[in-house]
DNA sequence: TGCGTAAATCGTAATGATTCTGATTAAGAA
DNA sequence: TTCTTAATCAGAATCATTACGATTTACGCA
């Protein structure tokens, strides 16, 4: 997903372009990492100084529900990415550091999915965590 | 794990045994359910009925450090269950309507490992989310 | 271009989970 | 039994998240 795609995916479910939203799409375009609601606001501060913290959330929460986000829930925070490949279906490492996020293509759920017969499967969750080449040779 | 063990665990760490948290590991001993703090208190409540929350957060984290109840987050809330066979690396299956689980036995992490040299690995999980046969026989 | 309406945003407050504090109680060693 | 220290308690603080009512703004339409 691109960031056009994005803005006309808001448009489409009709939602009304604001440059707020614009700055927020963009900055997760331009990024590959997992953001808190707080990540965004303090990235966004020098933009929109004054932009309430509810307009993040509730933005994340539209954007993640039109699949422009995806999201994943870390030690007690929801955090946010700019959706990957939409067609092909993966699932990422997240660096506990920093956020960022690396594709893993392979989903174990083929295997599963027959050892649960009579369960009414609705998601799955296979990340994997740890620190980055970048947060390892910073941190250690 | 069984009770006994686990209340063996609780001494060896140098935790003392009272009537409460024998109460709570007798809880989680007899279920195969995630359950939330507040589900502990509600279902304690009968035999404690004025048991500090506080209290059960507190000995949860114990519990949990202590390698005696497993633990994990589903939407913002922290759930534990019995630690199951702690030689035996394995996932579960958890049903969102009841949080009752199931083992898989299955780990995604063998193959993936290799995709991730330079990465420091510290942590991974594989859920799978649903509902149990009970509760698709009692919700649809 | 200007208007009107519904949606978006704002500031603030409510909620709910989690953690902390300081006082009191009780387990377990001597 | 006594003593020390951990455990528990009640209540408050903190933090993420969500809700509220008032104000502002996007954008379809004249």
């Amino acid at each position: 997903m691109i960031l056009t795609e994005a803005i006309d995916m808001l448009k489409v479910n009709g939602y009304k372009y604001t440059d707020k939203r614009g700055e927020l799409l963009r900055l997760f375009a331009e990024s590959d990492k997992y953001l808190t609601a707080r990540d965004v606001q303090q990235a966004i501060e020098e933009k929109f100084p004054s932009l309430s913290y509810d307009t993040i959330y509730r933005n994340l929460s539209v954007f993640a529900e039109l699949g422009i986000l995806e999201y994943t829930e870390l030690s007690g925070e929801k955090r946010f990415r700019f959706a990957c490949d939409v067609n092909h279906h993966h699932h990422h490492f997240i660096c506990t550091e920093c956020g960022v996020s690396k594709d893993i293509s392979l989903c174990p759920m083929k295997e599963v999915s027959g050892r649960l017969s009579g369960y009414q499967i609705s998601g799955h969750k296979f990340e994997i965590y740890g620190k980055c080449p970048n947060c390892v040779a910073q941190f250690g």
